[in-house]
RNA sequence: GCUGGAGUAGCUCAGCCGGUAGAGCACCUCACUCGUAAUGAGGGGGUCGUGGGUUCGAAUCCCAUCUCCAGCUCCA
C-alpha cells in the first residue's frame, strides 16, 4: 500500500503517503496545528511526532490546550531539566522525573545537595540547550541491553526501575547526550520549551519511602508561551494572599504559639465564626434525628487497649498518669461513646441512633506536617457514632452522604470522593471488611457519585469515604468522613435487643462532616479570601459616623442592630470617613453603614458593601430587614 | 521524623567584611470635626528565638536547641 487513511477527531479522513510522519500529517491538516502539536495519540497510544504512518489509523494531535498534551510537554521539560543537571554536575545520578499537575519535578543524587545559585544556574542551562532546538529521540532497545548500560553508568536508580519492569524491551530517550529510561513520548526537540521557571527544591525519598536515601527534588513549571508562565506565576502570588495563615493573623481570628506547637489559639472573631459554623451544625443535626454527647478528653489506658488503639494507634497518642495509673488523652471519640452506649440495653427499634459528639482529640503529628489550622496537633470533631443494623447501611450512609452534600453546598464547595479500603494494620476479621466496603460501594452507587479507590487506605477499623476539599494552592485536605466499623461492637461486646427478643451485635458508623472544625475554619478562610459571607462574619455591619455630631446617631442604631442579633460594631474614633472606611474594608467587613446629617435627619443609612461598593442611602429599617434577611438565608 | 531555608519592635523588613540596632505601618498623646480605601505633629516600644562557646567586644562567627516555612513521609 502506497497510502495510509488517517481519522481525524472531527470525523474527516484524510488520505496520505505511507511512512509519513505524524509531524508531516499535522502539517497536511493544517499550519496552525503543525506549529501546535506536542504529541499525538493513535489508537488511543501516545506517540512521538516523528512516529511514522504505516497503518490507516485514527488520529488525535495532542496540544498544550490538553491535559496530556501539558503532559507531555512538562515531562519533556523535566529531561531537558535532567539534561542540564547532567551537564552542569556531572556524576549526579538520576532517580524519576514526572510531570505533576502544574508543572514538573526530577529527583536528584546528588552529594552535598543543590543551593539557589545552582537552581538558577541549571536554568540558564537550560535555555541555552533549549535554544539549540535539540531533538528527542526515542530508542527500543532490550530490557538487557538498558540494564548493561545504565548499569555501568552507575545509574543505580535506573537499575532499580529497570528491575521492576515487565516485558523485553523498553524505550530510552536521548536528549543530547542526556539518555533517560522513559516510556514518551516527548516533544519533537528541545525548542518547544520556551517558558519555564524551576520553583522549588526539596527533599523527597527515593520511591516515596521514608526508609529509603532522600534525593534532591527539583520543582520547575513550563508552558509553551512566556504570557502564561508569568500568568501562572502571578496567581500563585494571589494565591498565597488567600492563605489562611495570613488572614488569620490579619482579621485576627487565631494565632500559634512556640509554646503550643500545633496547638491554635482562638481569637474573639475566629470564635464568632467557629459558634455560627457550630450553631449551623446543631441546627441541622437536630432535624435529622442526632442527639449529642460529650465525653472526657482523659480515659484509662485499659480502655484503649480494648479499642485497639493502644496496639493500631499508640504513636500518635499522648499519655499520662494519674494516681500511678496509666491514662490516655484521646485521640478520637469513638471509645467514649460506647461506653455512653453500654449504659443502657437498646432495641432495634431506637436505631439507626444517632449519637454526636463534638470532641476535642489530640494526636501526635510528627512535627515537620504540622500546618496553619490544617494539620495541628489538637482539633475538635464533628463526631457521630451512629448505632444501626446491617440492613440500615445502605440507607444510612446516603442519608450522610446527602447531608454532607447539604452542608458543602452551603458554603459553596465542591469536593471530590475517595473510597478508603483494608489497611494493612487492621482489626476484624476478613469477611467484616468485605461487608463493610460493599455497602459504602452500594451507598456511593445509589448516589451516584464518581470516587477514586484508595486500597489499603482505610481506617484500622473499617473503610471509610473521604470528602476532600481543595486549599488556595490546590493542595486537597480531607474534611468529612464516614468510616463503617463492624470491629468496635465486637470488641466492647456491643448488643441490641432485636425482633426476637434475642441479643445481637449492632453495627457501626463513624462520620464527621466538618472532619475538624480548625482545619474546616482554615478551608472556610481561604476559599473566601477570608471576605465570609454575612452569616459566618466575624462583624456583620459597622456604623461610621461622619462627625462627632453624629457619634449619638450612630451609637442608638448600634444598640438595634445589636438587639436585632445583628453582629454590629460602630467606628467612633476622631478620624476622617476615607480612613475608617478603609479599616473596615480591610477587615473585610460586609456592610459599611455611613452616617452623617443627611441620615441623622432622615432616619437613614449610607450603606456601602465590601465589594459592591457606595450602595447609597437606605431607611434604616430596610436595611435591617434585608440584613437579617440575608444572614438567614446563609446568602453566599 | 527526614532534606533544605528562615527567626531583628505587634506586622513587613534593613543592618556589608564582628565595634554595642534602624525604617515604614501599627500603637499612645495632641491638634484637626472631617461624606465613601490612608489628616498632621509628637511620643513610647527590641536582653536581635533560646542556651552555650570564640573574642577586648557578637544581631553579625561556631556548636546545640526550639519554632516557623517549602517539600517528602504520614494524616481529620
Amino acid at each position: 500500500m502506497n497510502t495510509v487513511k488517517v481519522k481525524l477527531p472531527d470525523g474527516s479522513e484524510k488520505t496520505l503517503k505511507n511512512g509519513v510522519t505524524l509531524a508531516e500529517a499535522a502539517k497536511s491538516v493544517g499550519n496552525r496545528l503543525a506549529k501546535e502539536a506536542l504529541a499525538a495519540r493513535i489508537n488511543g497510544d501516545l506517540v512521538d511526532l516523528s512516529a511514522k504512518l504505516e497503518n490507516d489509523v485514527a488520529i488525535e494531535f495532542l496540544t498544550f490546550d490538553s491535559e496530556q498534551g501539558r503532559e507531555v510537554f512538562r515531562h519533556s521539560s523535566s529531561h531537558l531539566m535532567a539534561y542540564a543537571v547532567q551537564e552542569l554536575f556531572p556524576g549526579t545520578k538520576f532517580g524519576i522525573g514526572p510531570a505533576i499537575e502544574e508543572g514538573f519535578y526530577y529527583d536528584f543524587d546528588k552529594p552535598g545537595g543543590f543551593t539557589e545559585e545552582d537552581l538558577n544556574a541549571i536554568e540558564k542551562k537550560m535555555r541555552e540547550i533549549a535554544a539549540r532546538a535539540i531533538p528527542f529521540r526515542r530508542r527500543e532497545v532490550s530490557r538487557k541491553e538498558a540494564m548493561e548500560r545504565f548499569r555501568s553508568l552507575g545509574e543505580v536508580y535506573k537499575v532499580e526501575l529497570l528491575e521492576g519492569i515487565e516485558g523485553d524491551t523498553v524505550s530510552l530517550y536521548e536528549l543530547g547526550d542526556f539518555v533517560d529510561l522513559c516510556r514518551g513520548p516527548h516533544v519533537p526537540d528541545s525548542s518547544y520549551i520556551k517558558a519555564f521557571k524551576l520553583t522549588g527544591l526539596a527533599g523527597a525519598y527515593w520511591r516515596g519511602d521514608e526508609r529509603n536515601k532522600m534525593l534532591q527534588r527539583i520543582y520547575g513549571t513550563s508552558f509553551t508561551k512566556e504570557k502564561d508562565l508569568k500568568e501562572h506565576l502571578h496567581l500563585l502570588e494571589e494565591a498565597r494572599k488567600r492563605d489562611h495563615r495570613r488572614l488569620g493573623r490579619d482579621l485576627d481570628l487565631f494565632s500559634f504559639h512556640e509554646e503550643g506547637p500545633g496547638f491554635a489559639f482562638f481569637h474573639p472573631k475566629g470564635l464568632v465564626v467557629w459558634d455560627a459554623l457550630m450553631d449551623f451544625w446543631r441546627k441541622e443535626h437536630r432535624k435529622r434525628g442526632y442527639v449529642e454527647v460529650r465525653t472526657p478528653i482523659i480515659l484509662a489506658r485499659s480502655l484503649w487497649e480494648q479499642s485497639g488503639h493502644w496496639d493500631n494507634y499508640r504513636e500518635n497518642m499522648y499519655f499520662t498518669v494519674i494516681d500511678d495509673r496509666d491514662f490516655a488523652i484521646k485521640p478520637m471519640n469513638c471509645p467514649g461513646g460506647l461506653l455512653i452506649y453500654k449504659t443502657h440495653l437498646h432495641s432495634y427499634r431506637e436505631f439507626p441512633l444517632r449519637c454526636a459528639e463534638v470532641g476535642l482529640v489530640h494526636r501526635h503529628e510528627k512535627s515537620g506536617v504540622l500546618h496553619g489550622l490544617f494539620r495541628v496537633r489538637q482539633f475538635t470533631q464533628d463526631d457521630a457514632h451512629i448505632f444501626l443494623l446491617p440492613e440500615q447501611i445502605v440507607d444510612e450512609v446516603v442519608g450522610i452522604i446527602e447531608f454532607v452534600d447539604f452542608m458543602y453546598k452551603t458554603f459553596g464547595f465542591s469536593s471530590t470522593v475517595e473510597l478508603s479500603t483494608k489497611p494493612e494494620k487492621h482489626i476484624g476479621s476478613d469477611e467484616m471488611w468485605e461487608q463493610a466496603t460493599s455497602a459504602l460501594k452500594a451507598a456511593l452507587a445509589r448516589v451516584e457519585l464518581d470516587y477514586k479507590l484508595n486500597e489499603g487506605e482505610g481506617a484500622f477499623y473499617g473503610p471509610k469515604i473521604d470528602f476532600h476539599i481543595r486549599d488556595c494552592l490546590k493542595r486537597t485536605w480531607q474534611c468529612a468522613t464516614i468510616q463503617l466499623d463492624f470491629a468496635l461492637p465486637e470488641k466492647f461486646d456491643l448488643s441490641y435487643i432485636g425482633s426476637d427478643n434475642q441479643r445481637h451485635r449492632p453495627v457501626m458508623i463513624h462520620r464527621t462532616l466538618y472532619g475538624s472544625i480548625e482545619r474546616f475554619l482554615g478551608v472556610l478562610i481561604e476559599h473566601y479570601g477570608g471576605a465570609f459571607p454575612t452569616w459566618l462574619a466575624p462583624v456583620q455591619a459597622i456604623l461610621l459616623p461622619v462627625g462627632e455630631s453624629h457619634r449619638p446617631y450612630a451609637a442608638t442604631l448600634l444598640e438595634r442592630l445589636r438587639n436585632a442579633g445583628v453582629r454590629a460594631e460602630a467606628d467612633l474614633r476622631d478620624d476622617k470617613i476615607g480612613f475608617k472606611i478603609r479599616e473596615a474594608q480591610l477587615q473585610k467587613v460586609p456592610y459599611m453603614l455611613v452616617v452623617g446629617d443627611r441620615e441623622v435627619s432622615s432616619g437613614a443609612v449610607s450603606v456601602r458593601h465590601r465589594q459592591r461598593g457606595d450602595l447609597g442611602p437606605q431607611q434604616f429599617e430596610d436595611f435591617l430587614a434585608s440584613l437579617q434577611a440575608e444572614i438567614e438565608n446563609r446568602t453566599l
